[in-house]
DNA sequence: TATGAATGAGTCTTCATTCAT
DNA sequence: GATGAATGAAGACTCATTCAT
């Protein structure tokens, strides 16, 4: 009965979860008002944490930031458990994009350093946490394009509300990892329209 | 009566221009009287040319896409004048992440599909226009794997604010076009600690 | 009918005007609201002409600097057309006493300058300004003895509602204007309590 | 424990305390924070202590006010054991005056009086104190004279943050205790320009 | 047509006050 | 008895939008 009340670490916690959620879902007007009603907590609550509206949005992105070490770190474990095998990483890949709210996740990190380039640090952390954890399989340079892929897919799969289909993604870490694809992909600018010349 | 003013399709396009602008750049806040002060246009102005402050949004928005069409059909006719080899297409790709611009307003227009998914159909139209682009040299799913890694490599260039390096990008347009690598990139779990040599 | 609406340096001027009232009459809670309602103007006025609250306290301030300079000068001319004797200052300082509005307006100069020390310089220009004044009628170190007498009559007369008596003040001023007191002032300690010793 | 705790009517005044200096000092806004953390007392205590900030605000007024008394008292004792002499009081005045504190606290109560008659009566007290005490000297009615100037000299300290100079209050206080000044003042309009001499 | 004065709705923020602990 | 978490009322301030000119 009283469990809720008095508890203010979690208090707070649970308004800049509601706040890191609002972002996410690219809510475009973000109040006070609007996270104490998401979070369930009296509107005094929010400004009672937080000095300002700014603070609370910094808080939710350090929440987030932390949320993405985690993901990191997670995977981290799921691979070092795994074959390392182009497919088993595409498979992960394709774990990791199916998961909408992950996705978004990044789109906000990212596009939130456009407009407070200290956060830019937040999103450098995230890809080149990406990048470590691919160097295990390979070498740096790869992981690093790979990385860049996986950003690329996140953003297709924000848009479209799905991850990328499995054996393309397979295609692409195979053909990466490998340097070996299964058929040859150059095709002449003149072949896209005559078929008989 | 200098040329200037009586220019009323002028003014209004300055507006909206001056908004998209301010978008690109993550302003927090934007406001009538900002977008009238980036423009050099009175208050008055933003207020006669559109009827809410969302419409210009909208138009902004519109006029972003409509860059975009423009750089793709550009784009398109550099491609047609080009030989088409994975080093061109890198030195194309690395020539468009130059723009910071441009790289900007991708990651903008990704961000607002976010909170405003009748956006998304445009964001969707810049992948495809550039998934066709890419089909003129190679098979449509490598173009698409391709499109995603621009993409990709459009948030790496907005987030540390110049492009992968040249040759990363060639590495890769080759892998991918070729599907021959220059060198076998896997490498196994076990390789890390070697056991009998 | 349409007089008063659209005469902006007119409505800036009443906002001011209602607030230097609202502060002379020691309102210890000025607010916008009060503020608006005094002067009669819709609430959004008082924030469209300044750009915060301090702002418009600061205009009120210097609308009652200029009063009080307006004051003085009004003065200066009395007391050129006066024959410049004692009892005829000691009835212009007893006029002056005797406007509670503007005795108070003083009060509120002086004190406003302990919180804000930038006011100070109001304050002491009115101050120099009186020294001035009665520089023309004696030497300048009366004048400032003057000065700060009348200083201190304003705040009898603001905590009295009611200015300190005329022949007392025409003593004053004879007396430090001729230096000759009609009476012996003097009276030992002792006195007090003895009578026949 | 360590005697600093567990002293009610201690911490009680420590609040008090700090509320008038800040009051002194013209602090604008004045809240139970702020006070709190002036006191170094936690910020329940003030609303412990004090029904309302209202409350606080009047015992703080209170507490100035017997301050006022003490350093009325001091005087008196010190008055009882000079001379009595124009110069003796002089020096005394000068004394009172290089208190800032002191001066400013007359400064605030008198403006308080404005904004709350009731204090009024506090300010008078403090005002008739003093002519009771100068009485001791001279008659009532120069009492009172001196009484006012020494309020104005109050102003005038609190504004240039210094004492009128030493020689001034001497002449005055000769002035109007002996009824003799060391020299003429009265200076004639036409002295200004002269005509035939 | 074009502009800026005008306004009130809505937001952030502060804080007196209450009250669980 | 003391304290700080908690909250809602209230104020400063912003600004989209309206409208007189």
């Amino acid at each position: 009965m009283s469990g809720t009340r008095r508890d203010p670490a979690g208090r707070r916690r649970e308004i800049v979860a509601a706040m890191a959620d609002l972002m996410c879902h690219g809510e475009p007007k973000i109040t006070h008002r609007r996270v104490a009603q998401h979070a369930g907590v009296p509107l005094g609550s929010t400004t009672y944490y937080f000095a300002s509206l700014d603070d609370l949005r910094s808080a939710a992105l350090e929440f987030l930031a932390e949320k993405v070490d985690a993901d990191l770190a997670e995977t981290a474990e799921l691979l070092d458990a795994s074959d390392g095998s182009p497919e088993t990483v595409a498979a992960m890949f394709h774990d990791y994009l199916s998961d909408a709210e992950r996705v978004r996740t990044e789109l906000v990190l990212y596009s939130a350093s456009l407009a407070r380039p200290e956060l830019a640090v937040v999103s450098r952390r995230w890809f080149s946490g990406l990048v470590d954890l691919l160097s295990r399989l390979t070498d740096r340079r790869t992981a690093l394009t790979m990385a860049v892929f996986v950003d690329g897919a996140c953003m297709h799969a924000a848009l479209n509300d799905e991850p990328l289909d499995l054996p393309l993604l397979q295609d692409l870490t195979r053909s990466l990892m490998t340097g070996t694809a299964d058929r040859p992909r150059l095709r002449a600018p003149e072949e896209t329209e005559p078929r008989t010349s």
